[in-house]
DNA sequence: ATAAAAAGTAAGGAGTACCTAACAATGATA
DNA sequence: TATCATTGTTAGGTACTCCTTACTTTTTAT
């Protein structure tokens, strides 16, 4: 199993290679206040499980792998999110706070439901 | 802050006491399945942070700030399980599973919000 | 072109949470 | 009472995730 900041790590790399075509091991140092060394460290390991393919300064690739491994996290985190704050009437800065939390944790199976209930709830106020 | 494992670890032994008076090491090794010198470990740890008091074969006590600390988990825990099983019609097991995982990393915001989401809809339930 | 800044790596350290093997103390029992 | 089982501790080890310090490599700017 990858840990929370290894998923944290790749979800972010894949983020940012869909906003901005490329990533750089800095980048992930300034986002999560990490040092460099510690990103290297991080890095070789998202590399060991293939999730990334890491050649130092020539950047970092997203494989098959870690791509389907990071939406699965993007995902969960958006619907917890929303869940959060559609359902629950959370603010959206303490919503993001705690997906990020929880997303690493939680069952596909709780995540599904929610979605199905926020999509009902959302049906059901249409017709009202 | 206290680990999640010394969380559960807190939570068993306020839970245990409650139900039959007293609890030694042995039993939470054999509740969490980890070997007697990590529950050793674990103990001093959390009567480093004044939430047990530990002398060794002498017995196990919970302080008044283990036990706030233990029902606050608690709290969160119970909260968590019954929304998954009223509101997202989750088996009870997975409910259990997650609420345990969930309980170390969500806010008390969004536990309250989840409980009074809960009692109103039983509530509305019960005026149709 | 060279000096300085930026980015990355290597080496070594710390804390957490586990482990096993071996030992000590306590308790039960034959 | 002597022995054996149970419980707990000590010592030493692994893996993970972070750190700092001190390098090297690359890029940038003068």
């Amino acid at each position: 199993m990858i840990s929370a900041s290894l998923e944290d790590y790749l979800e972010f790399i894949h983020n940012t290679i869909l906003e901005k075509k490329e990533i750089k091991a800095i980048d992930i140092s300034k986002a999560f206040n990490i040092s460099r060394p510690s990103v290297s460290e991080a890095l070789i390991r998202l590399a060991d499980m293939d999730l990334i393919i890491y050649e130092g300064r020539k950047g970092i690739k997203i494989t098959k792998k870690g791509i389907e491994q990071a939406k699965k996290t993007v995902k969960k985190h958006q619907i917890l999110s929303d869940f959060f704050v559609e359902i629950l009437m959370i603010d959206k800065q303490t919503a993001e706070k705690n997906a990020c939390k929880i997303e690493h944790v939680i069952d596909d199976e709780i995540i599904e439901k929610m979605k199905k209930y926020k999509e009902s709830k959302l049906k059901n106020n249409e017709q009202s």
